[in-house]
DNA sequence: TCTGGGGTCCTAGGACCC
DNA sequence: TCTGGGGTCCTAGGACCC
């Protein structure tokens, strides 16, 4: 989807169509802070970049109050459920056109289409989902068509926004030749550098450089990379999959040397995270904190529990344990993480209806069940001491 | 560009097992 | 007492993606 949020602010408030936009996350109508979620393309016209913090974004562009004569924009906070209704509206008509689809995040999704269209209707029916999309739900997208899913999303991203790029296999390595190794899928800032150094600029020059050399420098990834440069990507499109871990983390107002409002905090992510799961049908095993102390280093600590678990008051109490060790540091950002997930609709799936009816069982139930032998039960408060007194140290 | 939130995958070392 | 070969699981960190 092209500038999704920004769209889907749009879709709500026809007012802001043609106009540029901002949505911010961390940021409330009238204020500063925050970053920057999605900017529409006539907002990015004028250097207003996603990631970028609000008030350098406001130095660029004003709020179209404060500057209602120069250039300026329309700034919106982050709605989620609202771009998640959205989402869903685009993702059912993309099932609908698709046998399988992997869905990689809110907006950007692979279909394999393989069984549907030939190459010589690619173009024809990639435009059919850019309409569909635009006529039923009324935003945006660019479509990418190629015999691969690295190339697809090469070519997806190539003539944003409401592009349409079709590569034939034929065509796959002269499209590929003059691409910025940066857009390669797998080439993050580091990389990049890391190429440019080895003379790689551009896919063609990765794909004609020497594999081992790549493999030297990179590790398996080298090897990836040179492969994908070559539109040598044999990975199926699976369906989306349950998640792998769930988290929550927020940071502060800079680092803070308050080890109490960091638990606080912490202890909050921790609850909302075992909400999460629990409202996703979700154990997990593995407990984690991450911890993020200045200038910008990265900590993560995790426990894993003898069996897979819904028990907020564990989430809490091993985060808590967890966070103990950096009670002396200056923190900016804290997280809570749950992963090692299993999932009780699996499980009864597995276990051939548990539920009988099918109307379900509680996932008190499942819970109860999955846990199976492990030493924990599902509920209870004495129960979950006694477990936890056994998972600590 | 000094940094928001939620994810994925890979790597490396250590403990442990047969 | 020293030490082969193969494997698993766990933790921590890093790079990357949207």
């Amino acid at each position: 989807m092209d500038c999704f949020y920004a769209s889907c602010e749009r879709k709500r408030e026809p007012a802001l169509r043609g106009e540029p936009v901002v949505v911010g996350m961390g940021y409330e109508a009238g204020e500063t802070v925050g970053a920057v979620a999605t900017a529409s393309y006539e907002a990015r016209a004028h250097g207003v970049e996603s990631a970028q913090a609000i008030s350098t974004a406001l130095d660029r562009l004003p709020r179209r109050a404060d500057d209602p004569d120069g250039p300026s924009a329309h700034y919106r906070p982050v709605d989620l459920d609202h771009y998640e209704t959205v989402a869903a509206d685009v993702k059912a008509i993309l099932h609908d056109l698709a046998d399988t689809v992997r869905e990689v995040s809110i907006d950007e999704a692979y279909l394999d289409v393989t069984e549907r269209t030939a190459w010589d209707v690619a173009e024809g029916f990639a435009r059919h989902v850019r309409q569909r999309i635009a006529r039923e739900v009324g935003v945006p997208a660019s479509v990418g068509v190629a015999p691969d899913m690295s190339t697809a999303k090469i070519a997806s991203d190539h003539d944003k926004p409401d592009g349409l790029v079709v590569v034939p296999p034929d065509e796959v390595e002269a499209f590929l030749a003059p691409i910025d190794v940066a857009d390669v899928h797998g080439v993050g800032p580091v990389r990049a550098r890391e190429l440019r150094e080895m003379g790689i600029e551009t896919a063609g020059d990765l794909a004609a450089a020497d594999p081992y050399e790549l493999t030297d420098r990179f590790g398996e990834r080298g090897r990836e990379l040179h492969e994908r440069a070559l539109g040598r990507d044999d990975r199926p499109v699976e369906p989306t999959g349950d998640p792998k871990s769930l988290s929550r983390e927020s940071a502060f107002d800079g680092a803070i040397d308050d080890h109490a409002r960091v638990r606080e905090q912490a202890l909050t992510l921790a609850d909302a995270v075992s909400d999460r799961a629990r409202r996703r049908d979700a154990l997990y095993r593995t407990i984690g904190v991450k911890v993020v102390t200045p200038p910008y280093d990265v900590h993560t600590r995790a426990r894993s529990l003898p069996g897979p678990v819904d028990e907020p008051d564990l989430v809490r109490d091993v985060a808590d344990d967890l966070l103990a060790e950096f009670a002396d540091e200056r923190v900016r950002k804290v997280g809570v993480r749950v992963s090692n997930l299993s999932f009780t609709a699996d499980e009864q799936a597995k276990l051939g209806g548990f539920g009988g009816d099918g109307t379900a069982a509680s996932s008190e139930d499942a819970n109860a069940s999955a846990s199976g032998d492990s030493a924990n039960a599902s509920d209870g408060g004495r129960d979950t001491q006694a477990s936890l007194a056994d998972f600590q140290r």
